[in-house]
DNA sequence: AAGCCTACCTAACGTTTGTTAGGAGGTCAA
DNA sequence: TTGACCTCCTAACAAACGTTAGGTAGGCTT
């Protein structure tokens, strides 16, 4: 499959917004790394928030397709189902890291209502790791923590990924959810002192 | 002790830096909240980046007279170092959510030989993280984990409170600490099928 | 060959940005 | 009272920004 121009300033975008930040990425800076000029983008894009709204719109997707497609399968544990939105998660930040980064970091850019729609597809997200916290808690094997706390501590740690993952990196994407997948089930199962 | 101008700026700035990001915000609105012109700004700060170098400088001394409060209590165990550490940053990132955000997030928009000096004191920063979890292990109360991943779990677990800590919140800034300091230790502690 | 469409280039526009410079008013010390 | 200093205001500047408009070249279809 040939990649469009549009998906091209797409990818490029994401990149430099996840370098740079939204605000200090011009367009013309796009355009250039795009292979054109700062104007002919207008030719693929109507605008510059067009742009990072399209990027959002698809991490939005990437990770509610991801997280879905583990939720479906109750008849999992609550550890196995939280290990597998963890690789789920993990998968799709490091698949695209411009993309995922710029979803984590940069909506904020949007404007009003673009901006409102994004955070209730986050929350939407969010809702579903707490809720697999909570089922945890409620069959006995998970620790009578605050879910809302530990939801919070587990998703900052798989958006900080962004961050300082390469892809050269030492650890692979699957280690690095499997490792991570470990610590949260680990920090979330029972103790002897909290029985069921 | 009566703010003076430069430290209402310094304040201003952070908040707004959190907020909107460095680039998104105009030294027009940081004069504005402030109270005055954004050309008289310049009356007590030399450019707008020194007033991001100046909020970053003062971060980076509290997180690290912080850290070394924690590191200097060899006597402690590894685990109780840690939940010192992680109560520490806790207070230091709420007690000025825009100081320490900007630290966390806006430094990448610092001239080049700032940004490498604020990355020197991020490092020495987590490798004190990373101590604290090794020591552990050889010590045998930490399970034998990836340290280098589970400290970059921590601290972005730690940092995402930046992004939604709310004074007037549910949780205290203690409350947190004690949760997100007990979840981790508990992850890091062995389990039977990893003795010493 | 002619016409249409797409994808680009270039020039330009109005706005915003970080910053400089000159001036005015208020305060303080001699 | 005068002079120096500080703190602000206002005007202005050069550069950068997101975007629009007109034009051209190439490819495709009839």
């Amino acid at each position: 499959m040939v990649e469009t121009r549009r998906q091209q300033i797409d990818s490029v975008a994401g990149a430099l917004f996840r370098e740079r930040g939204y605000a200090a990425t011009s367009v013309r800076d796009i355009a250039q790394r795009s292979g054109i000029q700062g104007a002919s983008l207008y030719a693929h894009v109507a605008s510059k928030e067009d742009v990072l709204w399209s990027i959002v719109q698809g991490a939005a997707r990437r990770f509610h397709d991801a997280a879905s497609a583990v939720s479906e399968h109750t008849d999992l544990t609550a550890a196995d189902r939280l290990r597998r939105m963890i690789q789920a998660h993990v998968a799709v930040v490091t698949d695209d890291l411009g993309q995922a980064s710029v979803f984590l970091h940069e909506w904020r850019h949007l404007s009003d209502s673009r901006r409102a729609a994004v955070l209730a597809a986050r929350d939407t997200y969010e809702r579903r790791f707490r809720q697999v916290i909570e089922d945890g808690q409620r069959s006995g094997g998970f620790a009578t923590v605050e879910a809302g706390l530990v939801t919070r501590a587990i998703l900052d740690a798989l958006n900080g990924i962004c961050g300082w993952y390469r892809p050269d990196g030492r650890s692979s994407p699957t280690q690095i959810a499997d490792h991570y997948a470990e610590l949260f089930i680990h920090a979330l199962k029972s103790t002897p002192e909290d029985p069921p």
